[in-house]
DNA sequence: AGCCGTTGTGAGAGCGCTCTCACGCAAGGA
DNA sequence: TCCTTGCGTGAGAGCGCTCTCACAACGGCT
């Protein structure tokens, strides 16, 4: 006992008395071994503490056995965002009954996109879901040179070759939020956007514009945040000194809109009497509020199973067709 | 070209005019060829589209190639807990320099404990971290089995094998909050714990009752909680119904305090003037509540990197002591 | 001229596993 | 009795790579 080697299968057999198939068999749970032999083997794996070596087995099966989540947010956000944790959440418990696992790849875009982008291209992984992209951050391009199954989640912003994606309406959700402060008798909106460089920023923002033009209202109380809660103060404080006759406020995440009304409180402006409020989410920080935020849905937990299930097609070779998911007004006391 | 299989070192070799050594040779950086023979290899593996199989490298040069990140919490927390996406976090920015992958195991503990252990088991992986280990989840025997290197965030309530571990000081944590409120003058204090299977539950619950106990108060009123906002806000509900003549209340996390303050200025309790509060985390939602949270640090991302050093370490086989962090109050204005 | 070291290269073994193929053997049918 | 089955098994090839070792070629020495 010097050279202190990882017991391999043929260990195993020979401990058993057994040939390395028989061996291999039991491991795999092939039915053809007889229960004597299997349970030698059994034995000889427990009292040489066998594990079997997964880069050997894989280099003989080639199959996937792995796919790669991409954050790419800076630290900040994911911290905070709840987002982030029931995207993981989703993916994983799609992936549950597959044998592929789940490998994240977290990093700032300008700090670890070289490394990120190293990781996909040596064919670590055999797809990839990219939540929260951004444009212009260069992912787009190397990633569809990798030629890797790509599923976005959230509508890519490029002009580029197109990818699968899932994305919740956002568009829709911006409407629904916008006509809630119009028939709540609102007539000067502001609203705070997401990041203007992703979708989900954009499109409610698009929304919010739709609802606003057709009723004849005006839409230039507008405020970029950045889905955090610093962003939403900010951003709130801005419209404040900009525009003290708001009567409603449609912010374009919960997070914000949270730190929005402590802003609004502060400022003192009573919610929903003076100003209304509609956030976008409904996650858990609406309901820590007080009162909790009304707020659009966004199906966080079901776009993270759709986006995996799109991918496992993908990676079947199946073709498919981008997902949106309907949204909905989640009732709270703030508008 | 009919059986579409990818290009293989080989092929590379072949299409090159070198030997299957000198294609290895350039692709891992090896000094000793000529440039001719760099260049065409270089060429070659360009025109080929070729990607060196990981498997069979890592099956040849035998080394760590990933770690796994443990969470077993119900999908209910790790959705809204900002405790996780730190973590996360923190152990993928201290990967970053390394060529360690990280791997995300989640799952409910009732659900998901027998497919995680087996996929430890596998030997997929060559250490683990655990994020919140609860008591009697099974768990740590099935780990102490694998032999795998081993670091929980949060020391883990075992009587069996002494595991590496990292944590904050939550016993202080508890003092220093019981004493916030105590100099406060409050009298009539309550607090809200974590799941009494954690140690962070029942350490910060500990501390609590040090302080009290010295300064001569009663400390019957403690509710249960999990960690959760509904947790929070039931059992400050309990909390009032049993003692409404309290005046201070430790709440053993920020997202519970943040709800538990929303059920008390429901009830008609100004914050901090009737009733003090503090927290513990100093997270995000601190400043999400108005006013914010006077709270207890939590340093979640020291705690993340300290624990993935200490993983490496243990990987190269040194030995470890378990880190217990300091903490301290961060100011709010709810105590 | 003869020897040495250096440098670039190729042949080939072998990592631990799976899987095909062939074979021994017992049971059943002719 | 002989011939099928079919089951359990073992021998052995081979997955794509790295790395050791040997060797050719070429200076620069004595």
């Amino acid at each position: 006992m010097s050279a202190r080697r990882p017991p391999t299968l043929e260990d195993v057999a020979a401990r058993a008395g057994v040939s390395r198939a028989t061996a291999s068999r039991v491991v795999n749970d092939d039915p053809r071994v007889r229960e004597s032999a299997r349970e030698a083997v059994t034995a000889a794996i427990a009292e040489l503490g066998y594990r079997p070596n997964r880069a050997a087995r894989s280099l003989v099966v080639r199959e996937p056995d792995s796919v790669a989540v991409l954050v790419h947010e800076p630290d900040q956000r994911i911290f905070a965002d709840p987002f982030f944790g029931g995207m993981l959440r989703g993916v994983s418990q799609r992936l549950a009954d597959t044998p592929l696992q789940m490998v994240l790849l977290m990093g700032e875009p300008a700090r670890d996109a070289a490394r990120m982008e190293r990781y996909l291209r040596a064919g670590h992984t055999d797809g990839v879901i990219v939540v929260s992209a951004h444009r212009g951050d260069g992912l787009m391009a190397a990633l569809s040179e990798t030629r890797l199954p790509t599923v976005f989640v959230g509508r890519p912003l490029t002009e580029g070759p197109a990818f699968a994606y899932v994305d919740v309406d956002n568009r829709e959700g911006g409407r629904i939020a916008a006509r809630r402060l119009i028939e709540r008798g609102c007539r000067r909106i502001a609203t705070i956007t997401g990041p203007t460089d992703m979708a989900a920023g954009i499109d409610r923002l698009a929304g919010w514009r739709d609802e606003m033009t057709a009723a004849g209202l005006a839409t230039d109380a507008v405020e970029p945040g950045d889905f955090t809660p610093q962003g939403g103060t900010d951003a709130m404080r801005r419209l404040l000194a900009a525009h003290p006759d708001l009567d409603g406020v449609f912010v374009a995440s919960d997070l914000m809109a949270a730190a929005a009304m402590a802003e609004l409180q502060a400022a003192g402006r009573r919610v929903p009497d003076d100003v209304a409020l509609v956030g976008f989410d409904a996650g858990a920080a609406a309901s820590m509020t007080r009162p909790p935020l009304t707020t659009v849905a966004n199906p966080v937990l079901e776009m993270a199973v759709r986006a995996t299930e799109l991918l496992l097609r993908l990676m079947r070779g199946e073709e498919v067709q981008p997902e949106v998911l309907p949204t909905r007004l989640v009732e709270g006391g703030t508008a």
